[in-house]
RNA sequence: GGUGAGGUGGCUGAGUGGUCGAAAGCAGCGCUUUGCUAAAGCGCCGUACCCCAAAAGGGUACCGAGGGUUCGAAUCCCUCCCUCACCGCCA
């Protein structure tokens, strides 16, 4: 959410901002300055109001405990009192007229990001390894009907399109994967393990921003309130919701596996073929609360926790950085990580790094306590470390051999307890 | 799911219709005293928003959340959320 005294005080900035967004949501500046200059008429005259209400209520418990009548000022004050009523209404509802409108306006993307319009003006940032020679090569489905290590057509069975089963090996590369990357982060790179619920409430997802504006590509309960979490950002994020954390108790890291619900809604067609697209699916997750001021700097280093795992599989990936047309709605920066998918010959995004400065915490009122005793809402960031499904069939792809068996890294031979697949 | 007891400032905890944004204690900050530490004394010490060009200053709201009663609500009533205890059910 932005903060309305930005959108006050530099309405163009702001404006040219979210241009650069190409959604259009800068024409709605004006709507919200607008509501905001109600707004405070509103309350400015209600607090007048309020103030002689006080008083003269006081002047009534005086006159009374003295004996005195005092129904001359109770007329009154009934008086001041409709007049409360209707005026309160009009300031609680510009108040929520304007939250409601703040909470559909994405952030501002950050001041260097590149300018374009959609995927095909990200710019790679860098990139590591080299594409496997690899000859004859089947894609992972064909490796995962063969090797029995996942079932799509039982699954749809069991929950229709898009969802899927692992199976023996499957299943237990899957595990393996998991147990890897939550070791290396938590042992590695110092995150603290958090396994949380996966059905959170409304709140959280307005909090981490996936609601109000995409409740369609959500799963919701019956009841409206609780939600499957689509990332385990949500509850991850959500965790210090409503507190004020002290500065020498920052950064906040966190590493959670949890699976992942999504809808997906409108996305069918372009790149579903398998398990690269699918309604839940695995993911570690890494998330950083932090002070605004050391924000960029730890997500540089949340990007390079979650490269490490590319590079520890052996796995050719790129960075690149997502253009301000293509940046997720609270996002300012975002790295996505490209890991080279032989089968598909492209590139697949297997995690996007992002830092939502203070988009999310205002939503959620998430503070810290600066040094100068002042409040001030923390930076929160996240970044997939890594989603499963995508990685899963590029570590088979690339491990495909010319006697048909599937070699694995060496370093989750120990997790998967094997060299290979047969 | 049922019954009962609760939710007050960073913490503990008083407060059942008016002068209560809220006693007191602890923690924290400043000053005084002191050879250091400690102790004692004094003062300060919540958040958000509004007015003001800004500062100074002024104001309003907030005692789990939302409604209601009342001239006036931390205090009375209703709904919800949460915590605890016991019962039921259950991996």
């Amino acid at each position: 959410m932005l903060d309305i005294r930005l959108i006050r005080e530099k309405p163009d900035f702001v404006r040219e901002r979210l241009a650069t967004r190409g959604g259009g949501d800068e024409a709605r500046v004006d709507e919200l300055l607008r509501i905001d200059a109600q707004r405070r008429k509103a309350e400015t005259a209600l607090q007048a109001l309020n103030a002689e209400r006080k008083k003269l209520s006081k002047d009534i418990g005086t006159k009374r405990s003295r004996g005195e009548d005092s129904t001359e000022l109770e007329n009154r004050v009934r008086q001041i009192g409709d007049d409360i009523a209707l005026l309160n209404e009009q300031t609680s509802a510009a108040d929520h007229q304007q939250r409601d409108l703040l909470l559909q306006i994405p952030n501002l993307p950050h001041a260097a990001a590149p300018v374009g319009r959609d995927a095909s003006a990200n710019p790679t940032v860098r990139a590591w390894g080299s594409k496997p020679q690899l000859a004859n090569v089947l894609d992972h489905v064909a490796l995962g009907t063969k090797h029995k290590l996942f079932d799509m057509e039982r699954a749809a069975k069991l929950s229709g399109s898009g969802f899927i089963c692992f199976t023996g090996a499957g299943a237990r590369l899957e595990r393996a994967l998991i147990q890897f990357m939550l070791d290396l982060h938590t042992r590695e790179h110092g995150y603290t393990e958090l396994s949380p619920p996966f059905l959170v409430r409304r709140e959280c997802m307005v909090g981490t921003s996936q609601l109000p504006k995409f409740e369609a590509d959500m799963y919701g309960l019956e009841d409206g309130q609780l939600f499957l979490a689509p990332t385990a950002e949500v509850p991850v994020t959500n965790f210090h919701r409503d507190e004020i954390l002290r500065a020498d108790e920052l950064p906040k890291k966190f590493v959670a596996y949890t699976p992942c619900f999504r809808r997906e809604a409108g996305s069918a067609g372009r790149e579903t073929r398998g398990i690269i697209r699918v309604h839940q699916f695995d993911k570690v997750e890494l998330v950083k609360i932090t002070a605004p001021e050391n924000s960029y700097a730890e997500l540089e280093s949340l990007t390079a926790n979650a490269e490490k795992v590319l590079q520890l599989l052996g796995l050719h990936y790129r960075v690149i950085e997502l253009c301000t047309g293509d940046l997720g709605f609270g996002s300012a920066k975002t790295y996505d990580l490209e890991v080279w998918s032989p089968g598909q010959n492209a590139y697949l995004e297997v995690s996007s790094c992002s830092n939502f400065e203070d988009f999310q915490t205002r939503r959620m009122n998430l503070r810290c306590k600066g040094t100068d005793g002042k409040n001030r809402f923390c930076h929160t960031l996240n970044g997939s470390g890594l989603a499963l499904p995508r990685l899963f069939a590029t570590l088979i792809e690339c491990g495909q051999t010319a006697d048909g068996t599937i070699r694995l890294p060496e370093k989750l031979q120990p997790y998967f307890g094997a060299a290979e697949i047969r």
